[in-house]
Parts: structure tokens; C-alpha cells; sequence
DNA sequence: CGCAAAAATGACACCGATGTCATAAATTGC
DNA sequence: GCAATTTATGACATCGGTGTCATTTTTGCG
């Protein structure tokens, strides 16, 4: 590979006329600058960042570190994919920046973060992004003072700057527009007890309830997933879930689902049991996974959970750290918005539960 | 940063004898050793990559180019998703073999890769990936002889190495778990035509067929897909061509369809005409995406499109290609396995297509 | 025309590792 | 007990850029 000297040597100047063509620093006659450019082309001189980054101690990289593809490591999975979706934004984002990055995998193990860390710190990177698959606490390994670190999709108790969804507001977001349509009787079916997401979005749920003066009824909130991989199991538990809420004195006019898969799921259950969506029943997911929402038939109402927003702003957030800006204490919350499709229909502010649609079904036919 | 030669002179030493405790080049007395590991520790020192790189002219990256997330730039996407699983497995090999990975995105501008590939060479990357977003030709920009280039999930004329979907072989052996089960009369509803892996699909299907004397009706062959990103559109060239099929004189007992999407949407369609699956008819997807097609009510049957075996298998022979040996001059396929689920139902070989079936319904009840 | 200021260029050291070679210290053999 | 090895360590150059400062050339202007 050609190196400066060799294009100073073609072009007869010094080196460092050299790099003032390539980095215009200082003037640079014309007739020279010609010469060197022309030496440049025919060598196919391309500079070398690893010298330039030893003097500047600039290595233009940054880091990133991702659990995704964590408890199959055998099969092709789907668990983590939605964090690749922030991967791609950070990438995307830092190149308009002039920055490369260097991604890692945990491949599940936590305790591989820190020798990752090290490898980067090795390739001396200038920053360091950690990417959590779903919203959650992460316990990182002790690293020095001084390391520019952004936690997306997750949050320590250092107080390490982070981006998390704002999985409340969505979800509240989300059945305000459910009220709006005229549901007054929303059952929540939510992802499981033991996930952070899975408290604040239920505080969202309860937010726009007490906002419009519905009372809530904790009978008709149920967490309708495991975080076990065993799909018979899944499909038993909103099975159930399901029976338990349409067996209710006031069946639901609409069902709010953890995420866009339960309510794949569920549209399937729904239908085995004569329930048409959204004609019976209304149905709203959470994610706006479009692979499933726009596929689904008819299309999924749901609310979208920011991963590309989050990439960007994770992704900012760590080019201020690097410009030596200060970073914000609070975690910063992103919001997306409602994506309305066909899944839910409105309903006239008379329709309280589902027994009065059917009987409205019954006048009409 | 602490350098190798603050640590020399904690310890005591020259540098080269830390250098020599870092990569045991040399023996080093026990004392000297001791000495040299306390002050590491107590610096903290992590040794500078880029001056490593410098010497020995092995920087031990490798750049990884994506087409992923490409048409909608602005929201979350679900097109290149399946690619990523490649970055990932990619990744993973690398890592095992102590290298790390760069990743860059052309965002859809081809013309883009240009520029990715000239910043990976002034990382002075040791190899290059480049991944398709699905199985297709792709054209390069001229690149120096000597680059180490693998293409995965893509190929190109100039007879780059490259790592394919061996499209056809998977359908055959989908379509042969199909006729073991008793079907004979199966729907072919593919993916739009003006893909590559259309074409191999179907000879996969056709030599399936033929394998077990079935003749090849056009009829049943449709394209249901299009590449636009209307879902509007798309349900209705679905709708369109299984209304075609199922007026058939012998409606199939089995519809095949390109990937797994569309089975998905095929799902409320069929339901919608009053079709259950699997008791009246047998559905088969494509890709394995495990996120639907374990999530389905009933889980789908289908075939793995093995993209995690794609990455090992590029990984791998970019790392031969960089050790110097030679590279395959064939397309590598590799094929993944029928994963076998709850949307297909044996027939008797009586039954040949889905009026006998029908038929046999009112008999029995 | 002559001199100061500006422009153009080069010499040289340095960033942080490691390869080469030399030298000092410890060990072995007779 | 001394030469011959072997082991342990260091001095120095080098990789490919760039910062600093010096030097040469050009330009501007009275």
C-alpha cells in the first residue's frame, strides 16, 4: 500500500506538502498541488488512519455493544432484532459525523462486556454506545473516569447518560386514541410482570383512563406473556387470558396487547373463537413492528416504540460527549407516535362493552 | 492514555521489556514480570492498537457493508431486517478469531459504496464483507486487485467470491416434506418475478414435483408479491391470486408462499373465506422468520432461509481469503433446514385436492 | 528598486508500538 | 574457575502520518 513518502517521492516535494493537499491546512502553489494530486490518483494513495490517529490521537472510531442475538445462538432469532434497528441509526448518524464504528456482540453473556470494552479501548475508540434489546436495567463492568459511554434502550444505577423509549406516554398516547373512537371498556393484555416496560406502560394506560374518568379495573389487566421461549406455553397463557376477559360481566370493546406479536397471536385466537377483528373487537398492539402491523390482515392499529429515534438520539448524545459537552443527567425519554390502521373501529359513545354490540348486530340483521 | 512507556518507567524497565510481558515474545525473568503486570494494573494501560497497526500493517479489522434499511429512511423498516442477522453471525466468527468488525450502511445509495469501501481502506482493514438485503446481483465499484472481498447474500459478474441462498434445493425440500405428507395438488404463490430467487424457487418446486411424477400445472404458479411498500396493493394481488387458485378445478389441499410475509397475510385472508388452516387447507412459508412463524395460530411450517449459516460461512472464508489461501470461484450455497410446525395436515393419498376434502367433511359428520 | 510581509515548501521530531541487534547477567560444562 | 552458552534486558530504528519551526520564494508597495 502506497504511502506519503512514496507520493512525495512521484510528485518531488516533501511529505508534508503532501498532506497539506490532502488536508488543506496551508496553501499550496497550484503547479504543486497538480503534481501531488496527480501522483496521488496514479498510486492510489490512500491515507492511513492509524498513523494520523497515533499524532492526533484522534481514531475517528466508536464503539458499540449489543445483547441481541443472546439465548438461541444456534438458530436464526428474532428476540433482538428491534435493537438493530437503533444499530442502524447510530451507524448511519455517525458517518455524517466523519466516524466509523466497531459493533460487538455479547452473544447473551454479560460478562463479555468487558473484554469488548477493552478490545475497544485497544482501537482507541472515542466513544462507546451499549444497545440493550429491550428496555432494562443493565449492570456494566467498572470502567475508567473519563470513558464517553451512552446506554440506549437501557440504564444502570451510575447514572450513565441514556435514551429509553417513553413506554408510559406511548401507551397512554395509545388508548387516549382508543377513548377518542369511543372505547370506553379496554382490556390491557400485557407483556410480563417482571419487565420495567411492562410497569410504566400499565401507568400509561391508567394515565389515559383517569384522564378521561374511566375507573380502572384491574380485572381486565393482564399480563398475557412469558419471557420463556416455549411458544405452546405463550399461546396457552393468552388463551387464557382472553377466556378470563371475555368471560367478563363487561367484556372489553377493545384489547390493548404488550406488543405487536401478542397481537398476531391474538388475531388468530380471536378468530377460533368467532371474534371478528375489528368488527367484534377492536385490537392495538405496541411497537409498530411494521413486518407484523402492515402485514397483518386486516392491518394492526398500534403505537410505534422510537427505536430509530433513539439510535439518533443516542447517537448525538454521544458526539456532544466526544465535543466534551456535558451530558444530561436525566435519562432522555422518546416518544413515537400512534400508528392508526384497521385494527380498531370506532364505536358510538353508547357501545359500552361487546354484549351491546352483539345486540345491536342482532336489531340490524 | 497511559503509553508503554509510562509503564516502562513505573516498572522500571524498557519499553521493549513491557512489550515482551504483553506478547511473551521473549522470556521474561519472574521479578521483572511481576513488576511489569503490577504496573499495568496500576495504570491501567491498554496497549494502542493503531501504533500496533503501524509495524506490523495488521490492523485486525474488517468492513462490513450493508444495504439494509434502505428505501424508507425515515421510520423504523422491516425490509433488511433479515440481513442483519448475517452482520450478526458475521460479527461473531470475527470476534472468535480476534478481529473486529466495522459496519457501514449505503442507506440504498449504491453509489455510496464507494465511500464506505475507501474509509475501510484508510482503516487499512484487512478484508471486506458485503451483504445483500436479499438474494440478488449487485454491481461494485472497481476496487484495487488484492482487495479481500466475500459478497453474502449477493454476487456480482466479475465472479467475486460470494455466499448464496441455495433457493432452490430449500423449496425442493419443502415441497418434497409436502408430497411426503400426502399432498399432490400444491399452489405455488412466489414472490414477484423479477427476482433470482423466484426462478430458483421454483425449479426447486419443479423439481420436486417431477421427483415424484406430479405434473407441473402453471396454473397454481402465481406471483403474489410485488416490490412496492403499498400493503394495500399487496393484499390484493394476494387476495387476487388465491381466489385464483381456489377457483381452480382441482383446488390444491396445499398452498406454498414466498416467504413467510405473505403467509401471514395468506392467514386472514384465508380465514376471511371461510378457510381454516391447516383442517382445510395446508399453508408452507419461506424464510423461517421466526417471529411469525412461531408466533402464528397455528405455527407455520416452513423453510429456513438460512441466513446465520450464510454469515458463518462468509466470515470464514473471508478470514481463508485474508490468511491467503485461495478462494472458492463457485457461488458457496448453503441451504437450511424444513422446520416442520402446526400449518400443514397429512392427507391420505386418496384425497387430491380440496373438493375431496370437503366432501369427506360432510360424510363424517 | 528594495524591503517587508505573505506564501510556499521543507527538515525534523514525535505519536506508541515492535523488530533487530547488541550487551549484560545467569547458567552450564569441563 | 573460566570459556561457552543461554537467558534476560536494553538501545535504536521504524511504521506513516502531522505539528513546529525554519527557510526559501513570491508578492506588494512605497
Amino acid at each position: 500500500m502506497a504511502t506519503i513518502y512514496d507520493v512525495a517521492k512521484a510528485a518531488n516535494v516533501s511529505p508534508k506538502t503532501v498532506s497539506r493537499v490532502i488536508n488543506g491546512d496551508a496553501p499550496v502553489g497550484k503547479k504543486t498541488r497538480d503534481k501531488v494530486e496527480a501522483a496521488i490518483a496514479s498510486l492510489g494513495y490512500v491515507p492511513s488512519l492509524a498513523a494520523r490517529t497515533m499524532r492526533s490521537n484522534r481514531s475517528g472510531l466508536v464503539g458499540l455493544i449489543t445483547g441481541a442475538i443472546s439465548l438461541a445462538p444456534d438458530s436464526s432469532e428474532f428476540g433482538g432484532l428491534p435493537d438493530l434497528i437503533i444499530v442502524q441509526r447510530v451507524q448511519r448518524v455517525l458517518e455524517d459525523n466523519g466516524m466509523s464504528l466497531l459493533i460487538s456482540d455479547t452473544g447473551g453473556k454479560q460478562e463479555r462486556v468487558a473484554d469488548l470494552m477493552r478490545t475497544f479501548t485497544e482501537h482507541r475508540v472515542e466513544g462507546m454506545l451499549y444497545v440493550g434489546d429491550y428496555h432494562k436495567r443493565v449492570d456494566l463492568p467498572p470502567f475508567p473516569d473519563g470513558t464517553k459511554l451512552v446506554l440506549a434502550n437501557c440504564y444502570d444505577d451510575a447514572g450513565t447518560p441514556c435514551v429509553l423509549p417513553h413506554d408510559r406516554l406511548c401507551q397512554k398516547m395509545l388508548v387516549e386514541a382508543l377513548i377518542a373512537k369511543g372505547h370506553r371498556r379496554i382490556a390491557y393484555l400485557s407483556l410480563s410482570n417482571d419487565i420495567d416496560a411492562t410497569r410504566l406502560r400499565t401507568e400509561g394506560y391508567r394515565d389515559a383512563l383517569e384522564a378521561a374518568g374511566i375507573a380502572f379495573d384491574p380485572g381486565i389487566v393482564i399480563p398475557a406473556d412469558t419471557r420463556m421461549s416455549d411458544p405452546q406455553a405463550e399461546v396457552q397463557l393468552l388463551w387464557d387470558a382472553i377466556e378470563r376477559i371475555m368471560a367478563d360481566d363487561h367484556p372489553p370493546t377493545a384489547i390493548c396487547f404488550g406488543n405487536d406479536r401478542i397481537a398476531l397471536r391474538a388475531y388468530g385466537i380471536l378468530r377460533s373463537r368467532g371474534l371478528r377483528v375489528p368488527d367484534d373487537i377492536s385490537v392495538a398492539g405496541f411497537d409498530n413492528h411494521r413486518l407484523i402491523a402492515e402485514t397483518l390482515y386486516p392491518q394492526l392499529t398500534t403505537v410505534e416504540l422510537p427505536y430509530a429515534a433513539m439510535g439518533v438520539r443516542a447517537a448525538h448524545m454521544l458526539l456532544s460527549l466526544i465535543k466534551g459537552e456535558e451530558a444530561p443527567s436525566e435519562p432522555q425519554l422518546v416518544s413515537g407516535p400512534v400508528c392508526w390502521r384497521d385494527s380498531v373501529l370506532p364505536r358510538p359513545a353508547s357501545v359500552t362493552n361487546i354484549n351491546d354490540i352483539a345486540s345491536l348486530g342482532r336489531k340490524s340483521s
